[in-house]
DNA sequence: ACAAATATAATAGTAATACTATCATTTTGC
DNA sequence: GCAAAATGATAGTATTACTATTATATTTGT
């Protein structure tokens, strides 16, 4: 089957030069996913992500300024992906607990291979996310970069995921604080459940973390 | 009235010498927690909290390997602090119910002034914990830090509160990651409320926070 | 096809960080 | 009052997170 002939637009604001607009970029983008992955974000450097591609590091901050913008880039790409997953996923379905049950089940269950972005791996991505996105926020710089807007798409899904939830309970009154403690408390029993595995209740039955947030939003809400 | 004779006993393997012994321990300690709200932890070094306290780098490394170790050093007091509370706060009442009732207040309302313990501010500690307390688990040696212990006291503070909910419902199959939803869930909001308010539903009213979490919890194991 | 513009490579340099090491001085415990 | 321990003063190192400069390669428009 042929490729969708979308790609996920990211703010200008993010990069110095746009990395979907050359062949380098892209594998900027691309190693620094697995170099993340791989390293984790402190011991991660331009440097060795020029050294991985063959590259000096001075071309590397032609495209990002710093690490920390090169992190928020991805987490905006895997906050747009995931949003568009939501919104293909929820089109066309008849009712309102459906769609916010498969906007939970995007949310929570594990990442599949996606083969739409071949300069992306999405599964490694995810996997940095669960790592590091909470280093995104924790800053002092915060507030200001919300005030420039970085952090728009994240908070743009949460309100989508939102509706879903005042569809189909009008008078509820936490949907933001449920879809939150869901995002964030989905991707902490991923990483307890590999790296603090006594304060997790994982056995071996998969999607035990999808089935105690789907749970936990349809008791809240109902 | 007098205060109770007692002290947070942290493991040895957290520091070079006892910070608790000297006089410039307790200095050092007391500073790095005024700084690193101040400052945040990445900002935050040992050459600033030497000046602060007057006195040099190198004395600040004759108590605390790096600044890592004293993150999880104050992180470790803070938890075993918040588990003598919820001890202390949950004995001699009457009911399973009543019991956990209290601990997820603990866990989940503002922290009062406490002046138990003279050289620790526990309110700017709570928000060095709310802020900065993810990058203690969040590194490539988690695994390692993990098998030396440095999260014990964490484990068993989220075991504890674990066994007050399998006491009021014996059959509740998750109770692990019910706390750890909790107690992240609410640090997070608390986050939010003051950085990223849109994705918040925190209004003038206080404690919504602690009612959401305590809502959450008695549907989810009734 | 060719000059001009642009992108990248190669290299150097800087201030700060996260330490380690050494030795002198002060404090303390008996 | 003396030895041991704690602290201060100072120096040094490898690495990090950049910035800057110049040279070379590649692309682009005409």
């Amino acid at each position: 089957m042929q490729n969708l002939a979308i790609s996920i637009r990211i703010s200008d604001d993010l990069f110095i030069k746009d990395p979907e607009s050359t062949d380098l970029g892209k594998r900027i983008i691309s190693k620094s996913i697995e170099l993340l992955d791989e390293l984790g974000f402190e011991a991660f450097t331009f440097k060795k992500l020029g050294a991985a591609i063959g590259s000096p590091e001075s071309s590397v901050y032609r495209y990002f300024e710093s690490k920390h913008k090169l992190l928020i880039y991805l987490m905006c790409w895997y906050w747009s992906w995931i949003e568009y997953k939501i919104v293909f996923g929820t089109i066309n379905k008849s009712s309102d607990i459906e769609r916010l049950k498969i906007a939970i089940e995007i949310l929570t269950k594990p990442i599949k291979v996606d083969n739409s972005f071949i300069h992306v791996n999405e599964v490694l991505l995810n996997k940095i996310v669960i790592s590091e996105a909470t280093k995104v926020f924790h800053t002092k710089d915060v507030d200001k970069e919300n005030d420039q807007g970085y952090f728009a798409v994240y908070k743009r899904m949460v309100q989508r995921v939102s509706e879903l939830i005042l569809a189909v309970n009008p008078s509820y009154k936490y949907p933001n604080m449920l879809v939150t403690t869901v995002i964030e408390g989905a991707h902490q029993q991923g990483y307890f459940a590999e790296h603090l595995p006594s304060i997790t209740d994982k056995k071996r039955g998969k999607n035990r973390v999808c089935n105690f947030y789907s749970d936990l939003v349809s008791k809240m809400i109902s």
